[in-house]
DNA sequence: GAGAAAATGATTGACGTCTATCATCATCCA
DNA sequence: TGGATGATGATAGACGTCAATCATTTTCTC
C-alpha cells in the first residue's frame, strides 16, 4: 500500500524510468505516444511527485521574496514585522524569505525591484498589488519563468498575478454599515465616512460597500460627504473637527483609511453631546488598540495580516513544488471590539505622529 | 552557505558520524563527554536535521488521527466534513489522516479507542477535550509513548495534552455582551440567555463572559436568569417561547449552545412588539446562515473550524517530526452578521430539525 | 536502403538521514 | 595479563528524485 513512485509509474506505462522521468520534469524528447502513456500511468496510479525527495536530490532551498512598501505607513511595518519573524521560523526550513522595500509611490521603483529579484533567482514572490503597465511587464516575464506571484491587500487583474490574498473591501464597508446600523437601534443618525483619498482602491470599495448597506437596510441614516484625511493623522483630526462642527448631528464615524491617531486625539478630547458617536475605524494597531481598550472607539475592522502572510507563504510553497494551487477561501475581515483583542504579540508598531 | 548536515556536525565536534548519530537518534552507548561535544557542536553550527531526508529514509507516511464525536450534533459534523477534505488533501502528502467516531458521552468508548490508536502505531491525535480519568489515563500512556496530542473545541488539564486549538469562550461570552450593548445604543433592555446545560463547561464560561460585561459597561441591561434548552431544537422553542410570554420586555436572546432551528422557528413567526429583540448564536451553520441572511437574527459567533483543523494539523506534524511546537497565538472566534458571510463552499451540513 | 535524426533504455552519483553490522579501540576487574 | 565490557569508528544500503551520460533502437528523409 505504499505510495507510488516514478519506477512504478514507468513499469506501468512500459517504458523505461528515463522516458518517464523526461515526461515529468518536461525535458522533451518523448514522443507523443510515450508521453500520453506516460500521463496515463500517472492518473492510473495517482502518482505525486514526492516533493521531499525532490528537493532533497536538488539539495534545494525555497527562495521566496517579498516586496513591502516602506516608510512611514504603519500597517505595512506591522507586515514588515511579521514577516521578520517568519524569515526567522523559515530559516530552519530550508527556505529562504527575502524582504524587500520599496517606496509604496514609485512604480518603477517596484517594477525595477522585480527584475531584479528574477536575476537572483527568486521561486516566488508576494507583493501588494499595484495597476501600474511596467509592474505588470515585470510580473509577467517572471510568471513566464515559472515565479509563482501572489499579490497581498490590494489586488490586480486576475492574469497579472497567481493568486491574491487579502480580504474584500466592499463586503467590509458592508459589514461596517451593519454594525453601524445595529448601533442605532432603529433610530435615525448621521454617519461621518472619512478616507484617505478617492484613488485608493481599497477605500473607494470600502465607501461603495457602506453606502449601499445603509441605503438599502437602515434608511434612517444617513450619510455624510466623505472628508478626505489623505491618511496623514493631522489633516484627520483638522478635517474631522471642522466637520463635526459644522454638523453637530453626527452619530457614527467611520474611518476607512489610515491617520486613526489623528480621529483618536479628537475623541479624547470630546465635549459634544452624550452619547459620542459610534466610532469604527481600520488595522489593530498600537493607537487603534489603545483606544478601544479605552473605550474611546467601538470597533476595528482588522485584515489579519498575520494570516494573509501565512497564505501566502503556503500559496509560494505549492507554487514552487509544482503543485496545483489548492482552493482557498477568500480570507475575512476580523471584527475587533473591547473584548475579544488578541494578546499583544511582542512590541507592536505604531502608527507615526 | 548551505546548511550544515550531521557529517558537520560530527566533524566539527570531533567525532565520527556514528558517535553523532546516537546522540541525536538517542540510541545510548555514548560517554558523556563525547554527547556533550556532539551537542555543542549542533548549537554552534545551529544544526537542524533535515527533515524530508529523515522521512524519505524511512519511507515514512505521517499517521494522524482525529477522533470526533459522531451522531446528531451538528458543529461536529461541520468539523467531520472539513476533516475529510483535509484526508484527501493530504493523502498526496504522505499524511494518514484517519477519523475516528466515538459517542459524545461515552468516555470509555473514547478512551478505548485512544488505545486501539496506539496499537495503530499513529503519530499524533487530535480529540474533542473531555475530563474523564479513563481518557486521561489513555492519553498519558499514548503521550508517553511520543504521540502529541491536541484537543480541539474543549481543553483538557494542561499536563493532559500537548496543545490546545479552540477559542476562548470567556472572550466569547463578553464579545456577545458587547454587541447586544452596542445594538442597545444607550437604551435598557432585557436578555434572555438560552444555554444547553450549564455542565457544559463552554456553554458556562459563555454565560459568565456575558454577565460580566453587561454588569460592568451597560447597567441599564439586565440579564434575565438563563433558559436550558438542552441543544434540542424543540425544547429551545418551547422554552424560549415560554419566556418571551412570561416577560414581555426582552430586548436580546443569546443562545449560546446549540439548537438554532428552534429559536430560529419562533423569530420567524415573530409577533411581538417591533423592532424584535436583537439575537445573537453561535456556530455558522446552514441554518443560522439563513436566518442572517433572512434578517431573522443579528450576528453569529463562530468558532472557524477550518482554522482550527489547520492549526491542529500543523501541530501534529511538528510533532511528528521532533520539532519544537511553535508559539501559537489564540484563535479568534469571527464574528458574522448579513454582509461578511464567507462563501459557501460545497453543501453544508444541517443542524438536525 | 543508407545515413541522419529522434526516441528510448540503462545506469550512475548525489542529496541527508536512518538503520544496521562489524571492526577497533580503551578501560576495568579478576 | 587475559578477557569482558563499553565506547567509538567505518561503512554500506535504502529511501525517491534529479541530472547527467552513453548506448541502443526506432523513425524519418532522400
Amino acid at each position: 500500500m505504499r505510495a507510488p513512485t516514478l519506477t512504478d509509474v514507468a513499469r506501468h506505462a512500459g517504458v523505461s524510468y528515463a522516458t518517464a522521468d523526461r515526461v515529468v520534469n518536461a525535458r522533451g524528447g518523448v514522443s507523443k505516444k510515450s508521453a500520453d502513456r506516460v500521463r496515463q500511468a500517472i492518473a492510473e496510479l495517482g502518482y505525486v511527485r514526492n516533493v521531499a525527495a525532490a528537493n532533497l536530490s536538488q539539495n534545494r532551498t525555497y527562495r521566496f521574496a517579498a516586496i513591502v512598501p516602506g516608510g512611514r505607513d504603519t500597517f505595512f511595518s506591522r507586515i514588515q514585522a511579521l514577516l521578520q519573524k517568519e524569515r526567522e521560523r523559515l530559516a530552519g526550513d530550508r527556505v529562504d524569505l527575502e524582504i524587500a522595500e520599496v517606496d509604496s509611490f514609485d512604480h518603477m521603483q517596484l517594477a525595477d525591484c522585480l527584475l531584479r529579484l528574477e536575476d537572483e533567482g527568486v521561486d516566488a514572490v508576494a507583493m501588494v498589488g499595484t495597476n501600474h503597465p511596467a509592474v505588470i511587464r515585470a510580473m509577467t516575464r517572471l510568471r513566464a519563468r515559472g515565479v509563482t506571484i501572489t499579490t497581498l491587500v490590494s489586488d490586480m487583474p486576475e492574469g497579472a498575478r497567481d493568486a491574491y490574498v487579502g480580504v474584500d473591501n466592499r463586503v467590509a464597508g458592508r459589514t461596517v454599515a451593519r454594525l453601524i446600523g445595529m448601533a442605532h437601534g432603529g433610530r435615525p443618525g448621521i454617519v461621518l465616512p472619512v478616507i484617505g483619498a478617492m484613488t485608493a482602491r481599497d477605500h473607494a470599495d470600502r465607501l461603495a460597500g457602506l453606502s449601499e448597506v445603509l441605503t438599502d437596510a437602515f434608511p434612517g441614516i444617513r450619510l455624510l460627504h466623505r472628508v478626505e484625511g489623505r491618511d496623514q493623522a493631522d489633516l484627520v483630526a483638522a478635517r474631522v473637527g471642522a466637520a463635526l462642527e459644522a454638523e453637530k448631528g453626527i452619530t457614527a464615524i467611520y474611518n476607512l483609511g489610515a491617520g486613526n491617531p489623528g480621529l483618536i486625539e479628537i475623541l479624547r478630547g470630546w465635549s459634544g453631546p452624550s452619547p459620542r458617536p459610534v466610532v469604527v475605524v481600520h488595522e489593530l494597531l498600537e493607537h487603534s488598540r489603545a483606544a478601544l481598550e479605552e473605550g474611546l472607539i467601538d470597533a476595528v475592522i482588522d485584515q489579519r495580516p498575520e494570516d494573509e502572510i501565512q497564505r501566502a507563504l503556503e500559496i509560494m510553497r505549492r507554487g514552487a513544488d509544482r503543485l496545483p494551487p489548492d482552493p482557498v477561501a477568500p480570507l475575512g475581515a476580523a471584527i475587533y471590539v473591547k473584548e475579544n483583542l488578541p494578546p499583544v504579540v511582542g512590541s507592536q508598531p505604531t502608527e507615526r505622529d
